[in-house]
DNA sequence: CGCTTCTTTGATTCAACTCAATGGATGTGG
DNA sequence: CCACATCCATTGAGTTGAATCAAAGAAGCG
């Protein structure tokens, strides 16, 4: 099946639910996302670009690939699956994305966005037009700083995964998995040991380079050795420190 | 072994030759690193603040982990092996990197160099200082439109990567790997059928997840099956076609 | 409530790893 | 310049971790 725009279930933007306007200034995430450590006087600026748009439902994109880039998309609630279609049309999942967190860097250089992201449930979101956002990064030095470093972090988030990918045993992968997502749901202040896996068994073999089968052992396996419990998309970390042990180097 | 500056075989920068001035305006790489695009009026000012470094032997670190992070490295001629170490020491190898491109990036939010960078042999490269190039960023925005482009850039690549090692068999890695660095000296003026690998089979292993014998034993495959000749690190790409189908979607 | 999709478990297969050994290349010191 | 040591690359044999194939149960959805 080819994905487009029209196949999603709702269209991005055209929610009947009119969105408050949220901003920079009084949003619960700025200490994590974009205006990490801005003056409230350069925040108002942010503001000004920032477009909230009305949450859009569960199953909906963001982007496809090959539309025009236009703007960054910052997560407020909600989780995103960013992901691309090889040639024979399997999908390939690059990343899970989570409140604070901003996607779309990588369409920078090709003016058009490569990759599909998916709402995993429903999502709300601030557009960031790149335009308007490069304007203010010339003007305000903090802003074009605290940009060259989500562009950064975006990098070393690969990097990671890539070290996680290369050379790892399924454990490992899933242990390093599951010990990203409690500290990034941490950061966020909700609970690090009992969370919500917003994707799929399939999406998580998917994006670690192991079968679903794989996927469902090693949980078992988890559950048997109380390292954690995991009831459908529910997950609770039992045994942080064997957990962490599996990691290795990483997370 | 514990890697340090001192066990390297020469400090970075301490050559006995004074290297020549090399400006960006006649260096041939301009059309594709930094300066791409850029007005000859910007490019001066690009000249004024980019030291062009003396040459290093094979085995220098141009950064270690943990250094603090002040510039930036594009290189001019020669190769770079850019790897972490695990917590057992185990090499995990991030990338190989060809003149024209910029590595470094990954260091910015840390403020910190996260990996090693090491030279695979003799190599001159620009030192780029950050903090100066920001200023300059501010100033011309076409400057700073070409820094965004090439951190885009690197979380393409790495995406690519990431592909790569995840679902790939070995054969189809190796064919991946070997097309890139083809496309890549091709872009440079090079040969891209025939061409040197400045990396051990150890090294290409390591970068793509798989054991040293097999990378052996496909590089064998490919010669009896008239893909390629490889004699020691000489390599030449006979059959670029079926090389490429086995890419896959990739490169 | 029936259909589809997701998850789990078992049996089997296979690609790549490990272990082992050899040959070739490179480097060092006498 | 040769002898020796070291490192790198290749090939073979055997093992294994994860994939595939198959099937059944559970959950979500219209």
């Amino acid at each position: 099946m080819t994905i487009t725009k029209e196949n999603t279930k709702e269209i991005a933007g055209r929610s009947i639910f009119r969105s408050p306007r949220v901003s920079c200034v009084t949003c619960s995430l700025s200490e994590l996302c974009l205006p990490r450590g801005l003056k409230k006087e350069n925040l108002d600026k942010l503001d000004y670009i920032i477009k909230n748009s009305p949450p859009i439902a569960k199953g909906n994109h963001l982007y496809l690939p090959g539309d025009d880039f236009k703007s960054l998309f910052a997560i407020r609630t909600g989780s995103v699956k960013v992901y691309v279609l090889d040639k024979n049309g399997e999908e390939q999942i690059i990343g899970f994305y989570f409140p604070g967190e901003v996607i779309g860097f990588d369409a920078i250089n090709k003016e058009k966005y490569i990759c599909y992201a998916i709402a995993l449930e429903t999502l709300s979101y601030c557009k960031l037009p790149f335009e308007k956002m490069s304007l203010i990064c010339a003007e305000i030095p903090e802003f074009q700083d605290q940009m060259f470093r989500l562009l950064s972090d975006e990098i070393s988030t690969e990097h990671d995964l890539i070290l996680t990918l290369s050379k790892r045993t399924a454990d490992e992968k899933l242990a390093i998995f599951i010990m990203s997502l409690s500290n990034r749901f941490a950061k966020l202040g909700y609970s690090s040991t009992v969370f919500n896996l917003p994707m799929s068994r399939q999406e998580i073999g998917n994006y670690l380079g192991l079968a679903v089968e794989t996927v469902s052992r090693v949980f078992t396996k988890f559950k048997r050795t109380e390292l954690l419990d995991v009831d459908k998309k529910i997950l609770s970390i039992k045994d942080k420190d064997a957990l962490h042990a599996l990691c290795g180097y990483n997370k």
